[in-house]
DNA sequence: GTTTAATTTAAACGAGTGTTTTAATCAAAC
DNA sequence: GTTTGATTAAAACACTCGTTTAAATTAAAC
């Protein structure tokens, strides 16, 4: 099999880091087979479809990322723990996977909100059937640190915060070419992962005015 | 001029609708037109391009909020303003949108979204140039409120808020079915961004950990 | 009422898309 | 060495896209 490394990961990789910076509908097959270095056609031969190459480039993270998420979730100290420490939890399974590929936290972060904003709500849907179970693992964390935080508001807090994660991370590169330019800060992804930890821990776990007059 | 209601308002009521809600590369010209029951030239003949038209859609709605916005923050007392208060005043300019069309609110925030997020940087250009003085009053009413936050986490800071509003914004509907089913919570609108206050309240003014030891 | 300009219309253009087809090529099994 | 099945390759298919053209129509000016 496989003339030299092997065409379907050839695929996946130039796929991936296009997606992440362009999008999923401005990134045309054409454009990846090229920079792939492989026929046109090999996407649906190996893949099928469009779509299915692009739930292929997301599990490809999902699948190391939700499990080693909901490890170190489950590692975590039972007691005292702030938000912040749930949130900062995510860091290193966050970092980890640029040991997987080069800009790998970058790029999944990037794919998740792409995911999120484009393809309207069936790649929401194939993260919450696929990954259900480690969603629901991390709400429940989260819960039990803000026990005077309703569950309902608990359900929009986070959800907010899926916005703010997702739409930063979109936009990652443009904000920090402003932030460089206009502040002469040069950051990293790291450093932007941990700018946002506060933000949304503080966020989250403010105390709800309908909860206080209950 | 004008065989029935203007051509040209036609095209943009059309479009707004549709760009808010598939975004604007998914939005075909043919699909703006058909909706809009005019002729598929005569939007390149009254706006010269997709993207001229694009603007003129945004424009639209900036032109209302952004003096509007900016006059509520000025009329408020000098002293003792939280977030909350600068934030909360937002919410009469945001909704008196609702006045100006159907739903005019939801469709402005949502049309903000997709013009961060889509088309690479030439629409935040537009934004940035044409209402910078105003998004600098805003900037300078937030800073001056939070003392304790370093300009550049500001900035941040309010990108993050950005993102929380338009992406809560772009699914606002989905999640509101959701806490309806889950929650037995049954939201419009307005009780979404009532809601979404004290979260991004809370995240701009909580102090930043590299100031705290600086 | 004729002229003039603005607008609307239908049709085509040229480029780009995802996908399919058909033939060529390759590696291994027998 | 031949056969078999998997993979690659080039080409075409059937669209859709934004834009342009040129004629028809409409409205206003004189």
């Amino acid at each position: 099999m496989a003339s030299r490394s092997d065409t379907k990961t050839r695929i996946l990789d130039a796929a991936e880091k296009l997606f992440a910076e362009r999008g999923f509908s401005e990134t045309s097959l054409r454009l990846i087979t090229s920079k792939a270095e492989v026929n046109l056609a090999s996407v649906n031969y190996h893949y099928g479809s469009k779509k299915e190459l692009i739930r292929a480039v997301l599990a490809r993270y999902l699948d190391v990322f939700m499990p080693s998420a909901q490890r170190a979730i489950a590692d975590m100290p039972k007691n005292g723990q702030t938000m912040d420490d749930i949130f900062g939890a995510l860091v290193q399974p966050l970092l980890e996977l640029n040991k997987l590929r080069a800009d790998g936290t970058t790029v999944f972060l990037q794919l998740l909100g792409r995911g999120y904003i484009e393809s309207q709500g069936h790649l929401r849907w194939f993260i919450t059937t696929h990954y259900g179970g480690h969603l629901d693992f991390f709400v429940k964390a989260v819960a039990s640190c803000v026990p005077h935080v309703p569950q309902v508001d608990i359900f929009w807090r986070l959800h907010f915060t899926l916005g703010t994660v997702v739409f930063t991370m979109a936009s990652a590169d443009a904000l920090n070419e402003i932030a460089a330019a206009d502040f002469d800060e040069h950051n990293d992804i790291e450093a932007v992962i941990r700018k946002v930890i506060p933000y949304i821990a503080a966020g989250v776990s403010v105390p709800a005015p309908n909860a206080i007059l209950e």
